[in-house]
DNA sequence: TAAATTCCCATGATATCCCATATGTTAACA
DNA sequence: TGTTAACATATGGGATATCATGGGAATTTA
């Protein structure tokens, strides 16, 4: 898991250290590296390992082979991630387009995500986070939005309560 | 696998070099080459190994023999593709009418999408990459098309996936 | 014989690897 | 409790290998 978040600094071959967490999150992975896309929705950067790409290439491939939007998506997902390998002290090299899609100089921070994470310009990130701070405040407000956030499965009644939740558990499938 | 987008130079004999990466991605065909199939539905060269040509050959095939579909599919497929042997150095020589087809002039465009990839003038691809990358932005404003793209996780992927969660869920501690 | 194509080698740019240094954190010890 | 040592991480610079590409020679085709 891709947690937390900390800033490092690109040097002058547009270098920068990915954080030991989350190296450590990829050691399993078949390539000592990261996959990254220059997401078409803002100026950052979706990264994750192995699973992050087959994530995409399974809702492509769930698309019908003629579909208009799979087209796009394999245009704009799986022709703009790129495999960037680790150097030997963790460090990735950032495409030139790839800095100038993220507005990088210098500064960038590391934004974990769960299963994949973000690199933005340390400054947008910094504005960013507080726009989905106070988004967020505004939301729970609204009763039927702080349901929708904290609707979900309670873990721990799932727990207490679910047999075919066991019965995955124990390897069985559902 | 084909991923990522990089851009060449064809010379004057109309060579281009065939990214690294994407050769790699050939390495178990049996011939040193690639198909490229002038697309029908526009200005760009598809192109792939031999799983490439074999998929177009079995969604012909599964049509009926007398069928117009598939009349008018093996001319404009079938009879389009070529094969393009690779030289020492890993480029291959565009015919004057595929060059012609996509409009090429100098630099041109290696998209990847997975199982093919795709050659477009450089310009040409730019302009394109900026329209599908703004017609999936407004898509994801929309909830229901958002759902179309990727659905929320289900717990299942997310055992398989996750070793602290299921860990969390047998009761060990993290 | 002329034109075009294929093969081979040379070069330059770029990315990759490796070692050295700095910084910060934990652990050990006085 | 203060000091030092050891380690892990982050960053900087130089050497090396890979890749893209240009040009010329050999071979084929018209």
């Amino acid at each position: 898991m891709f947690l937390s978040t900390s800033e490092h600094s690109a040097d002058a071959k547009n270098r920068v250290s990915v954080p030991a967490g989350y190296r450590e999150a990829l050691r399993d992975d078949p390539y000592d590296a990261i996959y990254v896309l220059p997401h078409f929705d803002g100026p950052y950067l979706e990264c994750g390992g192995e699973q992050f790409v087959q994530q995409y290439r399974m809702d492509i491939a769930n698309l019908p082979r003629y579909d208009a939007l799979r087209k796009d998506l394999e245009i704009a997902v799986i022709g703009a991630i790129r495999r960037l390998d680790f150097d030997s002290t963790g460090r990735v090299t950032l495409p030139r387009d790839f800095i100038d899609h993220a507005g990088i100089d210098g500064r960038c921070a590391f934004v974990g995500c769960d299963n994949h994470f973000q690199i933005w310009n340390a400054d947008a990130h910094a504005a960013r986070l507080r726009d989905v701070r106070s988004r967020l405040s505004a939301r729970l407000a609204d009763p039927a939005e702080a349901e929708r956030m904290g609707g979900g499965t309670d873990l721990g009644s799932l727990l207490r309560n679910s047999e075919s939740l066991a019965a995955l558990l124990k390897g069985e499938k559902l």
